[in-house]
DNA sequence: TATTGTTATACTCTATAACTATA
DNA sequence: TATAGTTATAGAGTATAACAATA
């Protein structure tokens, strides 16, 4: 068992769970879900729904309530697409923006706190390996 | 966001789960969370159900359901503790011990096949990295 | 007919609080 | 009083199915 990657990833991720829950959402009131998110809305200015849940990989259906909670924070819109009216675009806001430089920072720091016990090299090795699982 | 550990280790972990369900949970019907509940009742015969939640760190009401469906499955089974009439302590089942024997293999193999694009060296490392996350 | 967002519904996993039977 | 197991209940997070509006 103790030489099961599974395990060590999945033992691993918990508790960064638990780390980021301690800091950036006590901090901050966002969740590594909603974090995601914003990320992928940040870096892809005017995506719809759609494009939002297939990036996510979840059901469309399911990127609903969390595009409310983000649009209630005052950190993202929907806004209307000129050719479809079936479609949102989703922006950040101007508060949004700035929410999320001030996010990042506590993510960074957090991510950094997690891997405290590695030296850079290391953790860039770690980074490198993680990318390469999976098919 | 692409050189933050937590995002890595959080799509790894999603896609180790995912290939988990398709080859293991299909062949075997055991979830990640089942056969690691397997595991540690198999490693420490006799737990009672309040250590396997210590163990497991969730609160001992989601330990419940979990027993049940071991025990429903034929592969533990409740057993009287003598002096403590509260207390029930868990064990494999004759039938289990085989069980388990199969899910480990199958549990193996996918480990590997996740990590296949890394050589045994690579993977030995990963696991070594990882095991130091958190604190 | 197909697609977008939405709602209703359900299922899994987890937690908290309260109950029971013991200790 | 405290503890072990249980139950009821609730809250995330996810999925499927069906619907209205629109393409």
């Amino acid at each position: 068992m103790v030489d099961e990657l599974g395990f060590h990833l999945r033992r691993a991720q918990v508790a960064a769970f638990k780390q980021f829950a301690q800091t950036v959402t006590q901090a901050e009131d966002i969740t590594p879900g909603l974090y995601g998110m914003l990320q992928v809305i940040a870096n892809n200015p005017g995506l719809t729904q759609s494009a939002l849940a297939e990036a996510m990989e979840v059901d469309r259906s399911s990127i609903v309530k969390v595009v409310n909670q983000l649009e209630d924070k005052g950190l993202i819109i929907r806004a209307a697409v000129p050719n479809d009216r079936r479609s949102y675009s989703l922006r950040m806001t101007a508060q949004g923006k700035l929410s999320l430089a001030r996010i990042e920072d506590a993510v960074m720091r957090q991510d950094r706190d997690f891997s405290a016990a590695l030296t850079e090299t290391e953790r860039g090795v770690l980074i490198g390996l993680l990318k390469r699982l999976g098919k």
